[in-house]
DNA sequence: GATGAATGAGTCTTCATTCAT
DNA sequence: GATGAATGAAGACTCATTCAT
């Protein structure tokens, strides 16, 4: 029961108070009082405040990016994998704003030891998109000349947005199997009404054509 | 000699100071110093630590904001309008990368105020894309099914965490040119090799479909 | 040994700090010291300077109220009650100079809710000699015109100022003994040498008509 | 007009100032402000901030002993010339409050440099109380056990009090006449009904012994 | 292991005072 | 003389961390 556990009703608590206040408006005192621990308590299981953010990054993103990989294997189909992922991703920070509102923005406070550690552990998490991407320029759905190391960026950077939308709004206007679906198909067939899409270097004004033949 | 734009000093200084250490590691009396200015000159021109971080915001995101409203004018294309956006913001964050930093990392600090005073600000650089798709909607350029309200976070957000990219690897592997160009086509056009573009409901699952007739 | 009492120990250094230096140029630092307690301590005990100050005021006050009612209880006359009086009070203001000083001084100072909440504690003890003299003018030992509520005041003040002097002067010319007495008795006889006591309405000048009538 | 005296400006407003905040909660320019001067010029007058406050006491004490005697030399009766000085020590608090109350409160702050001082210029005020009562006892008027030096200090305590009565109630419950006339009078007749005034040794507990004669 | 009272280093902010204009 | 922008010393208060129990 909740007697346990210290460790884990550390990381609970320091979840819920840093959501709440930010990490740097967040007390240790806080913390302690909202895991039921004595203060020095916390100082059995870290390091220091900032060691509890890590933490609390380390594990819960090692358990979001095993779930995300155990969803992918369900699918063969690398656009049913972007979309997998996108429901995925925002599911969860439907699921656990807390956590989702630190990752988005307790972790990009910007001291140089979180910034390249995040970066690294981050990596990880944004692997899984271009490995999805050069799987399907292999299998050529995708265009060559899509760059997996942009279009990582993009995908994941479109979900983040979204969902920062959720985490800091509280209210939903759209609901997350709509933007998951919205979201992947921007990316898989663009916005274009009925381009065409004869195969062309991506970075040619194709469409500035387009409005010279008549459109 | 000492140039006479106290507050300008003061704020170019500040952004130097938060981009390094982030708005919470940063003293006082390091802007201060940086800024040629005595601490407490400091507090003729704010009332406090907070409010540079704010004045910043608002002063440069309204700059930024009439910038890239000038530079869509250029144009009626929607589809043009979004691949300058998208490198006008890119290059922005090229060029002044401590400005970028502060806005991409310090003003997501979850002080409850400023996520609010953000987003109403920041909104009216998210409705510039969602005014262009709006418009080209309209010109029956972009699909119907398009939520604006989506895309444009969608899309910001696939720029925003490639700028993020920049600002915090401080390596640059792509070009600006090459990644506002890619970006832009990845939502214009999908990264799809040759979808079949028959007008369908956004949700129902068409690359499924294919995947059905063979391919 | 550290004694336990920390808050007795705060209380006492800021009775000697304060009184030492006024309220205004004492430093948290200074009690702190004098009190063999880190700063951040004082603040485990009080909510900050200013309470401090306040709980001086409230719980010596507290103290000195009920000693000399206690010792007021011994005597049924009021006579002998006003002498006890003015020996309690001058002794006490001999016994603790530096409880006195801040009494006398410090917690004159105007900020607005000081000077209402000192009065409100004040009157209590003011209240004590109002008391006395309507016991004494029920028993027809006091004059009727003698109005209680500029009574309590004018012997008030004048124990009050006699022990500023103490205070102030740090050389003692009076014994506190002969002070208490004459002080009583300017109250009680007047200073007049002979004069005529037929009852008499306070406010017509006696005093002239005796010279009238051949003085 | 307003425009010249500079210095009477900053004196008054000073006042004004320190009354209404005390003087350690009065800004330098919250002074100039009210003087209509800008900060700086405040020190082509005044040394320092406290030298404001030595100079209001200055001169305005000065002033006042001034009054106060011219008042006094009306007649030779020193049961008058208590009450004169009574009555005009506590008119002067009724027309000046916010000087009565710099003089009643601010100048007791507790720098050993101010108690010294005020108490030089303070004794010269007392003096004439004192003076007086040397006056009667000559003329054999007032007992000769009475010590000018403990009555001087009763009799301005008693006043004191009552004055800072009206400066910190800002209600008015006895006029000063009434009360001018009370005080002057339990110090000349005292309060006991028709006590026996053979002369006596102060001390001697003589209304016990009428207590003992059967009343 | 657990506690929480105690610590004291660290910083924002104020404001009397100065001085170039 | 007058100004008021600029200065920078100083201090109340906070809070992460320690350690005796």
């Amino acid at each position: 029961m909740k007697v346990a556990d210290k460790h884990g009703r550390i990381i609970q608590a320091a979840i819920k108070v840093f959501a709440r206040n930010g990490f740097f408006n967040s007390r240790i005192s806080e913390i302690a009082k909202e895991a039921n621990v004595a203060d020095g308590t916390i100082y059995l299981y870290f390091n220091n405040k900032y060691d509890i953010l890590i933490t609390i990054f380390e594990e819960e993103m090692g358990k979001i990016i095993a779930s995300v990989k155990q969803k992918l294997a369900s699918t063969e189909d690398p656009c049913e994998k972007l979309e997998i992922f996108a429901f995925q991703h925002l599911s969860l920070v439907e699921k656990d704003r807390d956590l989702a509102e630190i990752i988005q923005v307790e972790l990009r406070q910007s001291s140089k030891f979180m910034k390249e550690y995040r970066n690294r552990k981050f990596a990880e998490y944004l692997q899984i998109i271009s490995n999805i991407v050069r799987e399907g320029q292999e299998k050529e759905l995708f265009r060559k000349e899509v760059m997996p190391g942009i279009f990582k960026r993009a995908f994941f950077g479109a979900l983040d947005e979204m969902s920062r939308f959720w985490v800091l709004s509280s209210k939903k206007k759209y609901c997350v199997k709509t933007a998951a679906r919205q979201i992947s198909h921007f990316f898989l067939d663009g916005i274009l009404n009925s381009p065409c899409h004869a195969p062309k270097k991506i970075g040619k004004r194709r469409h500035k054509k387009k409005k010279a033949d008549g459109r």
